[in-house]
DNA sequence: TGAACATATGAAAATATGTTCATATGTTAC
DNA sequence: GTAACATATGAACATATTTTCATATGTTCA
């Protein structure tokens, strides 16, 4: 029988980098409250500060990082921009963080 | 029919800061490879450090916010620590991650 | 075009984080 | 007990990160 090799190998140093920032993203409460706040439903930039009681400023930053992880998608619609959950994929990683969590 | 609900209920603050609390532990590409390099056999602190051509006390460190963060297992046999991954989950969260990463 | 509104961004300040060095603690074997 | 080895830890330093403030940019509508 083969060995089974369950994704053990190490990868290349740089994918263990880029792996690292990607979690270093979800890795703020700010960041991930926004993911939960849009993960129903797209929401503009001051929404989403409105309902999380935070400052404009201060979500657009983080908007922007998640911007540049390709974790939201974005939709202009005249003054607003829409911010939403890229994919299923980035739920996952939440759920399960949320599972290690609540266990 | 019912409202779907995946998870997508905002969990309580509290939660949302241990969600993102263990995020950060993932977050570091020391952690993340000493993960890596754990997560076949156990391993004594010195072999993880020589593995990856760190200093002792680094990985020390490091080791011990994994292992705040329940993500690891110590066993001591003699002068030597033996450090493992705690559980499958440890492993299915870096799998995620590296799902996004390598798409 | 200009006023009003929505979003983005640069710089500064406050805070958090990672690594190193020196050393303490714990274990074994003599 | 003491020497030798393995690991842990505190303090200091360097770096990174988050938030705020002020302001720039982009859009609509009159």
């Amino acid at each position: 029988m083969e060995q089974k090799n369950t994704a053990n190998e190490m990868p290349d140093l740089e994918v263990l980098f880029e792996l690292a920032d990607l979690f270093k993203v979800f890795g703020d409460s700010t960041r991930i409250r926004i993911m939960f706040t849009i993960s129903d439903n797209e929401m503009s930039v001051l929404n989403i500060a409105e309902s999380l009681n935070m400052e404009q400023s201060t979500i657009s930053h983080q908007l922007r990082v998640l911007r540049q992880n390709k974790l939201v998608r974005v939709r202009r619609d005249g003054k607003q921009i829409y911010y939403s959950l890229d994919d299923d994929h980035v739920k996952k990683i939440i759920e399960m963080g949320l599972d290690h969590v609540l266990e």
